[in-house]
DNA sequence: TATTAGCACTCTACAACGAACAGTGCTAAT
DNA sequence: ATTAGCACTGTTCGTTGTAGAGTGCTAATA
């Protein structure tokens, strides 16, 4: 591809970006002060359609971008190092250190939509799967226990639940530190079944808690898809954006962002790997999300994956300023996140 | 109003509400067995226009109700015992009892917003206003310490802070006695900053933790907004009802449902009196929500407001169907919630 | 050989028009 | 009080026509 097509192509994507109406020749010899005719950019744009990284809405209108156009056009922007500055982002992030990871998350979702007319995802973490670090037990009434699990992003969760025979905060503390022992490393939700009932037998003075225990766990186990999912901030305002004039459409992504099964997959897939942060179009492989493009950043915690936030938006997304966005802010938290353990 | 008119009415509206279609005099005496021509019932319906319980959307359309209508019809239905009845909806709701009232009620909305068509609302309690019960420190790590704070609802709040200086399990069990003793029935959120100071100089011992305690409730405090929010539950479903044809309109619905401010204040209230659990239209004196109806019902746990679950839906809403339902299913879940403290 | 001017052509968007139709209001008869 | 009949009104939907934007091609030009 010679140079004057890059810069038509990137001038036509920009546009399109920007105005949501097909590109045309004339308009685009005016906007790049070129000293060439609009037929001279029509010849090129026609050699672009050919390549694939343009096409007609019908025959002799504008030219709109396809998704390889949209993939040349992200691609070429994450090479180039004249991202758009994201300034002044800072002050709106007083996030507050010692919030959980999950809380602060979707705070900063929240501060993140405001920025822009797109939707921002969280993705928290999947407590099911973080690995436990140490357990406290905390007798809060008569036989209310409350069960602290700290685990290895340096986070915690906690739940309670209602002894059968009274015990004492000594006992129970014995109980604690014999779980920790057993299950130091593990991810507690789902190891805590086997374990249990091992120790049911192992302490039989203690069966009943462990067993009552146990009971509660696999209660709250049944939660775990609330407790997996994404979280969705600033949808109305994306929806007032031209592609969601269509009903159909619109109704299609809320169901995904509602659903958000197939988007909590596809997030936790994709942050896995250091490539391909950004998805557009048809790359979801989800006919509903067709018009969508996503950008989405992981958030970790020493070293571990805690999270993720991202943007979804029309594949008309205006990537040169969300793409440095959502990348400063995800470091940022991930900064903050793991600061909170030493302060 | 006559006994006839009464009839065409209810069944006018009701139609209305399963068709989304005006409904005309012919349709009537089809659905009605009556023994009357449609020139008769066309009558009727022209006084029941000049009564302004319906209305045309044009001249000689069929007729679709107004407000007044659906006030009607509502109340009509809330007088008369024949309301339909919600059947094995218990099954569904395995609430586990031990959760937080919290998640507890998003839960349950979302059960909810899977048995019908439109949005499932909760108004979480605000945990600022809760008086507060007893408090418990526990040192986590080093100088990580969990604040479990118990209050009236037998819920509790939990946040994680870290000491300037090192301290026992011992010196922190006396300093939640400390504040225990002072702030018992105190709005904990509210009335912590005055406290702590107090305490500050009363306690030089341990004025460091004071400090820093009320150094992270404040901080804690700038999250108020959002752990007083609302949250919903099954918007996809609802914006493909054909009144939700208008982007327009779907636009400015499920803008304040995100931003929930107006929706929040209206719902905490309405709860508050007995009466005027259904809000209809105009009744909402938001101009955004005006084609919306909302049912709603409150929470309580041990007489104290705990929250409220809601339905908000378009103005040809099921309301024989919702009201019901929102009823039951919010009775159900202040027994559960009530239930955990004894169980 | 690369570029350009000019022109015919294609397709859309939008408004205007008309027919089909549903449902009314009125009147006169029962 | 009820009804049949009919004229009337306004919507909906498909058609048609026009204006306009933008293209592709060709022949001329540097």
């Amino acid at each position: 591809m010679e140079k004057r097509q890059k810069i038509i192509l990137k001038e036509a994507i920009a546009n399109y970006i920007q105005s949501a109406e097909p590109v045309g020749s004339k308009l685009l010899v005016e906007k790049l002060n070129f000293s060439v005719s609009s037929a001279t950019v029509r010849n090129e744009l026609k050699t672009l359609e050919t390549l694939g990284f343009l096409k007609q809405v019908y025959t002799s209108s504008g030219r709109i971008p396809t998704d390889e156009g949209y993939r040349w056009y992200v691609d070429f922007l994450e090479e180039s190092d004249t991202l758009s500055p994201v300034s002044a982002v800072n002050t709106q992030l007083e996030i507050i250190a010692v919030q959980k990871v999950k809380t602060t998350l979707n705070h900063v979702a929240k501060v993140m939509s405001s920025l822009m007319d797109y939707t921002a995802i969280v993705l928290t973490p999947d407590i099911y799967k973080m690995a436990l670090k140490v357990v406290h037990m905390v007798l809060l009434d008569l036989n209310k226990v409350l069960v602290v699990l700290l685990n290895n992003l340096g986070d915690n969760q906690e739940f309670v639940f209602n002894l059968r025979q009274r015990m004492s905060q000594d006992e129970l503390n014995k109980v604690s530190q014999i779980i920790t022992a057993k299950m130091e490393g593990m991810p507690f939700f789902e190891s805590s079944d086997l374990v249990l009932r091992h120790l049911v037998n192992e302490f039989p003075n203690y069966a009943s808690v462990f067993e009552v225990l146990n009971q509660e766990v696999e209660r709250l186990s049944s939660f775990h898809e609330t407790r997996e999912s994404i979280n969705v901030h600033g949808v109305s305002k994306m929806i007032q954006l031209p592609e969601f004039k269509n009903v159909e459409m619109t109704k299609n992504v809320l169901t995904e962002l509602e659903e958000n099964r197939f988007l909590t997959e596809l997030i936790s897939s994709h942050i896995c790997r250091e490539d391909g942060r950004v998805v557009i179009g048809k790359e979801f492989n989800n006919e509903k999300l067709e018009e969508c493009s996503l950008v989405i950043s992981p958030v970790k915690s020493r070293g571990v994956q805690a999270g993720a936030i991202g943007v979804l938006g029309p594949k008309r997304m205006k990537y040169s300023y969300v793409i440095p966005l959502v990348k400063q802010i995800s470091d940022q938290v991930q900064h903050y996140i793991s600061d909170r353990d030493d302060g």
